[in-house]
DNA sequence: ATTTATCTACCTACTAGTAGGAAGACGCAA
DNA sequence: TTGCGTCTTCCTACTAGTAGGTAGATAAAT
């Protein structure tokens, strides 16, 4: 077996949310696209709170990961910044993923189980904070001109980001995420 | 009477949409709410989507009123953006609406009912209209300093604002918001 | 022999929405 | 002024369908 039913429960979950949010999909829909009878799925998350919680918690660590293998492997702190709104303008190009899971949870985070909300609060903050570093560091190395601190920066960044996937989205133009992204970027650059 | 019925439960449906956006609310969050029973806000909008629709087509009027009457009765294109923002910040730090409507239902707007979707659609498309008009009256004025033109900056200050909302309520941190906006008002002035 | 994963069958609570009636407000004619 | 029909608003009572979740059986894997 390649993929594991909880697995391939979450991945659908997973797009389910970013379509509709936490209550925009049911187990009967999960069900239907996996294959599985409803109560299966209760075996595997006995409750919807807790199968949300998983899904956060997994994409947080992936994010996570991933931002810290570009910092490891990717050279120079422009480019690291580049190759992660990279990744973002080709998931909404290509709609394999159109919208941060976590952004959609916040939309609606004051109705959110607490434990689902503070796994996305957590996924703001730890972007923000690799931001923060990524901005840091090119200031210091003179490859960024920052007019406020590294944490207000990244704050500002970190909602353009949201902003135009927001904005991309409502308008029904995936082209508008670069639009909105690009000059930023461009305007940090020393 | 001071309040019809109608408006009484577009209220509080609003109210609810901007908490937990189309799918986190029902007919009987409302009827509670406002203290009729189930059936009558039937009576009143028959079908949830023609409620919602009709909710966002008022907040979509009162905006354009509310901006419009911002630029004939605020002297300049800087006050009159800076207004704009201080009507958000407020309404974030008192939290009398912590989120704009059309920004909640556009992050689910996948599974929107059609006629609420082209409706949230226009809202975007009219803010993004009236940012532009007022970016490049400030441009020609000699008080803006833009580095795209007055579209694409107008993009640039919308996402700004709408990712702004998000990370203060994601983080539960209202003075976000200001901390994010005021700088990108702060960058376009000449 | 126990655990794991799945199933059928079911439950309760809630969903949006309907049917039909009661109470009042409105205008209008005698 | 009284009385009549109509319209509005709200009600009780209901429907069919869906929500998340449970009980218990079956079969395979460990």
């Amino acid at each position: 077996m390649e993929q594991t039913t909880a697995e391939k429960i979450l991945d659908v979950a997973q797009s389910l949310v970013v379509a509709g949010g936490y209550n925009g999909f049911s187990y009967a829909d999960i069900s239907d696209a996996v294959g599985i009878r409803k109560a299966s799925i209760h075996h595997h998350f006995p409750t919807k709170a807790e199968l949300v919680q998983v899904l956060v918690d997994r994409y947080t660590q992936r994010a996570e990961s991933g931002l810290k293998s570009l910092r490891e492997h990717v050279p120079g702190p422009v480019e690291q910044l580049q190759a992660y709104l990279n990744y973002w303008q080709k998931c909404i190009l290509d709609a394999s993923e159109p919208f941060c899971v976590c952004a959609v949870l916040a939309a609606e985070i004051q109705m959110l189980p607490d434990h689902v909300a503070s796994h996305v609060r957590r996924h703001f903050e730890n972007l923000a904070a690799w931001l923060t570093s990524v901005l840091k560091a090119g200031a210091e190395q003179k490859l960024f001109r920052l007019d406020k601190s590294p944490e207000e920066e990244a704050q500002i960044l970190m909602a353009c980001v949201h902003g135009a996937m927001l904005s991309a989205r409502a308008l029904g133009h995936p082209d508008l995420f670069a639009a909105i992204v690009g000059p930023q970027l461009a305007r940090l650059r020393a």
